[in-house]
RNA sequence: GGCCCGGUGAUGGAACUGGCAGACAUGCAGGACUUAGAAUCCUGUGCUUCACGGCGUGUGGGUUCGAAUCCCACCCGGGCCA
């Protein structure tokens, strides 16, 4: 046993726990069937090369869970890993003519050094690197899985193309029209021949299961993944081009309603730039010159562009004609930016009355705006000029102008007139989704390799899964415009599989949300060389318990990971669709900006005194935003270990703000938690050696002694509540200070030799607080538990247990309301009726006074809580 | 425009189910100890009033014995979608 020193060190004393932790092993977890487990997950970081404070929130988070849940005697997993392929070490291969993977393993060493300084509790037997080829060759089995199922294939597409990154981007990382990498470079438009993972096969499925993550994962998390899969069901409608139209006569446009009830009011179909109708305009010389000027400006623009509500509305009349199948009526056919491709058939039909952008459209270029349907009870007349654009798609609104369909609801008229089309042969229901295939080709070199082979006679071969894992080069050349893979003749230069054949490697690698959506299987089983992991391990660790990560994620990440599981499970290997029951999106670490007119962004400890420290110029302070390098309002976490110790950044990010909020960093709050583990450290030292073990039995407690063991239990009770169930550390936090306190005054209050009973309640309200400091402070709480004379480490402990009936109050202060406003308190015994409360609330004199004579009407009595006394 | 989340002291935040608004912490003020204190300990601290008291959870209304909490309208901030 180390005797404590009199003062904290937290720097000496984190790197001894760190050592004692490791020595004893006691984070390394293997199934137990006999124990219930609890898998305890942070989203893994890309190996940028130094931890940054949003990621030091984001574990504390999952660790101070972990612990928690291993001293409640859990079979916790707590893993970490690297998401280690992607851009920035490309880049750093470009710009510094360093290898990708040399320069990766480097962040990576440096990173894990600084998550172990933090003490986090990680079982780093399982850590994995999703850039090494144990890892990667999984991916590429998965592929070579799906293509034989079908579920992997390749198209031409137009592609989300960003210069900068010189790859292509799938429509998620392509918001805005420009790139989530490069968020002042707009994306271009390309076409290329691409690999796709089917998700719309899922798409029902990721829709409709959401529902089941209710209650577990956060409520906008669910809204933001349902509008990004945005099912519409519809009906799609043929229009057949007039008679006079050659050689496109005859011919039929397909196009995509949620609403046929109205289409008795279409003054126009309009197809996308990209439709195959305006092609054949274009090749048989039909198309005018002003249309075919705007369809290659259109085929410019990123789709995201076009569509974006800050657009106008623009359009072409293509010259030609269509005729309705409901009413024979000659409709134009026009084309216009809104109207794009891979969204249901490519083409609309314009309902100006009933759809707002078809209304702005429908004005601008001056075409009639018939109304087919009314609100019940309207007394508008059925030919009255529409104002605007009137959408209800419920029970209220009612057909006009419709022809047999004539006073239908809009619901019943969608069903009958769905079938009407179906039954006449042009037309039938359909269900599109905005959600699309997963196009996963990058044309990267720092990437899995997509592990196909292209023979001149047998076209597209997996490699034999045999020779897996299809292994990236070392030595490539990133000083080149191309693929550096590409490039490189050893790679491409193979021979086919089936006939021998000289023949060449696939050179484009997987999107990297690949790797980070099947990683924590992997932690499960990280050294299986059979399989990606064993389905029998994944039986007992997984579903992931509890998820924490940022907000970000909400529909790339999550839904990819969601998918590839649902995909496992069709694969056979495990036996569930929903990875992640319970999913926590920590809020953003900000700090407020500095800016000198002079020397621009200045970091934190440049500005002094509200000065700039280059030039003295006064520093303007902008609004707090989340930290980054370019603002340079970051504080690094390794600067605040060395001068806190890990213990207090850690207390500090717990208890500052509650977890899904954000968080502005603070020196002063800093300082705050590392006051309050200084105060811990004394009044542990004071007593540590002196609380000899007692039975609690047959002493005699004072009444000093008892409120502080009432405060010790319900102190247990509030902790153990708000760390288990509701997962808000800064009000646990605030309890284990309100201990603190207590302690404190009981201390102070002892006057001369502490009696035996003083001695067990000290003891007993300094061992709990020692034991729930671990989840949050866990070097300090273990170095106070040996220093209180226990061998075993306080994180192997168990989790304490209140005991309802010392936590139970004795007397309670009750407020007395007087029409409910608050006019007096009584002290009562904590078991009085709701008789003697009220008798005791009437005779106090300062109802009494404030009564005046005045008739009571009634008195409410909330047992153990309140009086309300209620008068005329 | 639609939907969602939020608005509480000087500051971060607390108040779990409609029941004492402001726990805990920061900051500030005062005191103790000290050669000294930016350490530590103690006390005070929503606003207003000499006081009794009055007023207070973005604004206005409503429900209720009682509203930060529920309902309606509006203002402001953020997010997602169009």
């Amino acid at each position: 046993m180390t005797t404590m020193n009199e003062k904290y060190f937290p720097q000496e004393i984190e790197e001894r726990q760190q050592t004692r932790w490791a020595a004893g092993r006691v984070f390394e977890v293997e199934p137990d069937p006999a124990r219930q487990k609890f898998y305890c997950l942070e989203m893994l970081p890309y190996p940028s090369g130094r931890i940054h404070m949003g990621h030091v929130r984001n574990y504390s988070i999952g660790d101070a869970l972990a612990t928690f849940k291993r001293m409640q005697g859990y079979n916790v997993i707590h893993p970490m890993g690297w998401d280690a392929f992607g851009m920035p070490a490309e880049n750093a291969a470009i710009n510094n003519n360093a290898r990708p993977d040399v320069w990766t393993f480097e962040n990576i060493d440096a990173m894990r050094a600084q998550l172990k300084r933090m003490g986090f509790s990680y079982d780093w037997r399982r850590e994995i690197a999703s850039c090494l080829p144990e890892y990667y060759r999984w991916n590429q089995w998965f592929f070579i899985q799906m293509w034989k199922r079908g579920w992997l294939y390749r198209k031409n597409a137009t592609v989300n193309w960003c210069p900068k990154c010189n790859t292509s981007l799938a429509n998620e990382q392509a918001e805005g029209g420009f790139c989530w990498r490069h968020e002042d470079t707009p994306v271009e438009q390309r076409e290329l021949e691409q690999w796709f993972i089917r998700v719309t096969n899922y798409a029902d499925e990721l829709l409709d299961e959401l529902d089941t993550l209710e209650g577990g994962w956060p409520e906008r998390v669910i809204a933001m993944q349902r509008n990004w899969i945005g099912r519409s069901q519809g009906a799609e409608v043929d229009f057949t081009v007039a008679q006079e139209n050659a050689p496109t006569n005859g011919k039929k446009i397909r196009i995509f309603t949620t609403r046929i009830d109205t289409i008795f009011g279409a003054n126009a179909v309009i197809v996308a730039p990209e439709h195959p109708f305006i092609d054949e305009l274009i090749s048989s010389g039909r198309a005018s010159v002003e249309l075919i000027d705007f369809v290659e400006k259109q085929r410019a623009i990123s789709k995201e562009e076009r569509i974006a509500e800050v657009a106008e509305k623009q359009g072409v009349n293509t010259g030609q004609f269509v005729s309705n199948p409901f009413n024979g009526e000659r409709l134009p056919v026009w084309t216009a930016n809104f109207v794009v491709t891979g969204y249901g058939t490519g083409a609309i039909m314009a309902v100006p009355a009933h759809d707002e952008r078809d209304f702005e459209f429908s004005q601008k270029h001056g075409l009639p705006i018939p109304r087919v349907i009314k609100l019940a009870g309207s007394t508008d007349a059925d030919d009255a000029p529409v104002e605007a654009a009137f959408t209800t798609k419920d029970e209220t609104g009612v057909l006009i102008n419709s022809g047999r369909f004539n006073g239908m609801t809009v619901p019943a008229a969608i069903g009958s007139m769905t079938q009407y089309a179906v039954e006449h042969g042009f037309g039938e229901a359909q269900t599109n989704f905005k959600i699309r295939d997963w196009g996963v080709s990058r044309q990267r070199a720092w990437g899995t390799p997509i592990p196909f082979i292209h023979c001149p006679k047998d076209g597209i071969v997996p490699v034999p899964e045999e020779q897996l894992p299809v292994v990236l080069p070392a030595d490539l050349n990133f000083s080149t415009t191309g693929s550096p893979l590409a490039e490189n003749a050893a790679f491409v230069n193979t021979t086919c599989p089936q006939c021998g054949g000289p023949a060449r490697r696939d050179t484009d690698t997987m999107d990297t949300f690949v790797d980070s959506s099947w990683y924590y299987f992997r932690y499960c089983d990280p050294d299986n060389e059979e399989m990606p992991f064993n389905p029998e391990i994944i039986a007992y660790w997984a579903p992931v318990e509890q998820y924490i990560g940022g907000i970000e994620h909400a529909v790339l990440h999550l839904i990819y990971t969601r998918l590839w599981t649902k995909i496992m499970r069709d694969l056979g290997l495990i036996d569930f669709g929903e990875p992640v029951k319970k999913l926590l999106t920590q809020g953003m670490v900000g700090l407020a900006t500095n800016r000198c007119e002079e020397h621009q962004w200045l970091y934190p400890n440049e500005v002094i005194e509200g000065k700039c420290k280059f030039c003295g110029r006064p520093v303007i302070v902008g609004r707090i935003e989340k930290m980054s390098k370019s603002k340079k309002n970051t504080v690094d976490p390794d600067e605040m270990i060395k001068i806190y110790g890990a213990d207090t950044v850690r207390l500090f990010m717990l208890f500052a703000a509650p977890p899904e909020k954000d968080l502005e960093w603070s020196e002063a709050g800093t300082e705050g938690a590392s006051r309050f583990l200084n105060r811990v450290w004394r009044i542990v030292y004071k007593w540590q050696g002196k609380l000899a073990s007692f039975k609690d039995e047959s002493l005699e407690y004072s009444s000093a002694a008892r409120a502080l063991r009432r405060k010790t239990h319900q102190t247990i009770k509030r902790v153990t509540h708000d760390i288990g169930d509701r997962i808000n550390f800064n009000t646990a936090v605030a309890a284990l200070m309100e201990l603190t306190n207590e302690i404190y005054a009981f201390d102070g209050s002892l006057k001369g030799e502490a009696s035996d009973a003083d001695l067990f309640t000290l003891k007993e309200a300094i061992e709990a607080l020692v034991k729930m400091m671990a989840p949050f402070t866990p070097h300090i709480a273990e170095e106070l538990w040996t220093g209180l004379g226990h061998n075993e480490m306080v994180v192997a402990s168990t989790w304490p247990v209140f005991d309802a009936e010392l936590a139970k109050d004795e007397e309670l202060e009750i407020p007395v309301q007087l029409n409910g406003k608050l006019v007096a308190r009584l002290t009562v015994s904590a078991d009085a009726t709701d008789e003697a409360l009220t008798r005791a609330a009437l005779a106090h004199e300062r109802v009494q006074a404030r009564l005046g004579g005045r008739q009571v009407v009634k008195t409410i009595v909330v047992p153990k809580r309140l009086v309300n006394v209620v008068v005329e």
